[in-house]
DNA sequence: GTCTATAGCCAGATAGAC
DNA sequence: GTCTATCTGGCTATAGAC
């Protein structure tokens, strides 16, 4: 790959900095409150510049969705080179990693409803690669952890696959962090636990 | 309680059309992207109309809401009047018909972001007084759940209230309907299932 | 590519007649 | 209380100079 240059370095950092600032904004206030001047003013230039690098308030979404993927896949890559680590076991340092970005306050929230969005999303390429290599990856471990018997093998791996993507947009952290009786950590394991505790196979 | 009078009844009725307008708006397209017009257009009646039986679109969210908790209570009394059932079968019950009213599409869903409409909800004497009533109830028979060790007396009260109210805006359910390989009976067996195994002591 | 300024639109809320 | 017509503000997106 070519060395990029100078000017592309820079359109590359103003980039990641507009991508990191819709992140911010779509895990405070998601995407129907967040407006294109918001974003703007955070990065720090005027709108009319964003829209030379993003073509749309759901373009720009769909990126932060694309950082969270890769972001995601790093983690998963990450626990895949785990010496001699069950399966279960890599499946459960994921699901910590999403909940601890979550209780962070940097987990992005799209609403399944805008259908403006959805569609963005469902034309955009990259961002379906990246979903189906996340599941594809997290499908083959949830498989093995039945084999293993660490998962119920009468569950569909359908069903536990979807139920591991829910955790990442899961109320009850948010829930009990408003409480405030209780810190992060703490959180975190009662979730997991809980969490895992459903996956087991009945005795 | 003295009879209504005609007029009065069929402001009753009127009302009553603009509340299930609004819960059938909120499950389908949700706060955001629910206006003002289509919730008049569905009920029949000009939006200034609107206006004189709700002071703002954020009210008209907050009378959904009253209205689903005023049925939760319902089903809860019910439950509540089962003779010799555990107090785990009791919550069964609730949460199973949670999720087929979200499964059938009627389970008005807010953002938990929108400030404006936090505010309302804050301010709303009746909702917050029902929440609290549900609250109790649910929380009595966790307790005594913990007590008949039907559910895990390690976790904590709170912990699985939050989760049982989760369940109602749980997006598993969703997605399995949305793969369209599976019937509603089958898919809210299985989140129940899951649900309830996660909460139970272990041995 | 960056800016200022503004077009264009849409949705929440209101005026005022009946 | 119901209507038609309108106001108002805010938001996405763009024009056009530099």
């Amino acid at each position: 790959m070519a060395r990029l240059s100078f000017r592309e370095q820079v359109l590359r950092v103003r980039e990641d900095a507009i991508v990191a600032a819709v992140n911010r904004l779509l895990a405070d206030k998601g995407f129907d409150l967040m407006t294109v001047d918001e974003v703007a003013a955070d990065v720090g230039i005027a709108k009319a510049s964003l829209y030379k690098h993003f073509p749309s308030k759901e373009a720009l979404a769909a990126a932060a969705m694309v950082r969270l993927l890769q972001r995601t896949l790093a983690v998963v890559d990450e626990q895949a080179q785990v010496e001699g680590a069950r399966a279960v076991q890599r499946l459960h340092a994921v699901v910590r990693w999403a909940l601890e970005v979550q209780l962070a306050g940097e987990m992005p929230s799209l609403p399944s409803q805008n259908s403006s969005l959805r569609a963005e999303l469902i034309g955009h390429k990259e961002y379906l690669d990246l979903l189906m290599q996340v599941s594809e990856h997290l499908g083959a471990w949830i498989v093995q952890a039945q084999a293993d018997r660490d998962i119920d093998p009468g569950l569909p791996a359908e069903v536990v696959l979807y139920s591991v993507f829910a955790r990442a947009c899961d109320p009850v952290p948010g829930f009990l962090k408003a409480g405030g009786q209780h810190g992060d950590e703490q959180i975190v394991a009662w979730v997991l636990d809980l969490f895992f505790r459903s996956l087991r196979p009945p005795r």
